[in-house]
DNA sequence: GTCTATACGCCGATAGAC
DNA sequence: GTCTATCGGCGTATAGAC
């Protein structure tokens, strides 16, 4: 064990710590309000050097942030979409990995579903154009097409599948509903998905 | 006619007119990135000092903004409750302002339903403890035990019933979906309400 | 009561010492 | 590579002239 080192380095802040802290704060105080001392000092650091080293300003910060989460939400609908075929378990999956992250990353789903992102990002992806999202309604016009999914426009269908989703795990991130969203889970799925299933 | 009038007093900006502006300014650049310069132009001031005459600061006329939306809302809500009487009606009527509003008023819904009012206005009431909030989930309540609607958390309930409704109209306002909301209103409806209604 | 000037604070960002 | 000091800009808010 190489206890000199230990004492004199304390911390070793990486990229991935400042974006969690970032996280953190946008999602309660609002982009806005939180200042990059705010950042430093939830990493207990007493300089704001330590961002300036990975990120050239707090734009970028934030648009890191942005392309992180995004990035991994489209990995995970690629492998929801490989381990299943038919659009109904590929909505479930989807809907699993959804209360999953309310439980699991409150900040994540925070940065989705509460955050206005286009008024702190206004250059990147609204997030109804990003990959991910687009794939979701690619998933509902197969699941129309094959007579999964009752007839609609596909952007309906999706306003009623993730209003009823997003709108129940806002109020469970927001405290209104007081469960776990697991606890949530089987219930809104069937409602969900009752919403736009054939028959 | 008063001519003279006319010619030397070219504007007469009410309190109105100054929310007005604001209101349209908050909820396309946001409140953070909205100066009070930025008001002033759009009413075609030079100065800000109209505004100071008619608000304490800033934050006063976020508020008050709040307050005469959260309050038209609830004088609404009374008027629906009054006209009708099952639960299905009462909801039915609320769609139908909520529906127009988005139509006539968008900015009004941009208010409610895109703007994040927790981070600007951190003392004023969540919009789930506001007065007109409140009263539909008492709808919502007396629909369960009159047996309209299915037995189920009045709150989640809400969730799917609202989660449909602001989520569609939430795509409108976005243009994300491109037809008047009105367009949609029967379907929505449709939709929504049997998410909740019994059998 | 409308405009000018300005004070003040805050924060993002940089430069430079160690 | 971490900390100090500081600059510059912006936006709120005020004070005072007219």
């Amino acid at each position: 064990m190489d206890q000199e080192k230990e004492v004199i380095q304390i911390r070793d802040v990486t990229q991935d710590e400042i974006l969690l802290s970032a996280l953190r704060l946008f999602t309660t105080k609002g982009y806005f309000s939180t200042s990059l001392v705010d950042v430093a000092q939830l990493l207990e650091m007493e300089n704001t050097s330590v961002i300036y080293q990975h990120f050239k300003d707090k734009k970028m910060m934030a648009s890191q942030l942005y392309v992180n989460i995004f990035d991994s939400l489209d990995i995970s609908v690629d492998d929801i979409s490989r381990k299943n075929e038919k659009a109904s378990e590929q909505l479930k999956g989807l809907t699993d990995l959804l209360f999953k992250l309310t439980d699991e990353a409150p900040d994540v789903m925070r940065f989705l579903l509460v955050l206005k992102l286009d008024e702190f990002l206004p250059d990147e992806k609204q997030i109804h154009e990003t990959l991910p999202f687009l794939k979701v309604v690619k998933i509902i016009e197969r699941g129309i097409n094959s007579g999964e999914i009752r007839a609609i426009d596909p952007q309906l269908a999706c306003a009623y599948f993730f209003g009823i989703v997003n709108n129940t795990l806002r109020l469970v991130l927001m405290g209104v509903l007081d469960k776990k969203a697991d606890a949530y889970l089987s219930q809104v799925w069937f409602s969900a998905w009752n919403t736009i299933a054939k028959k």
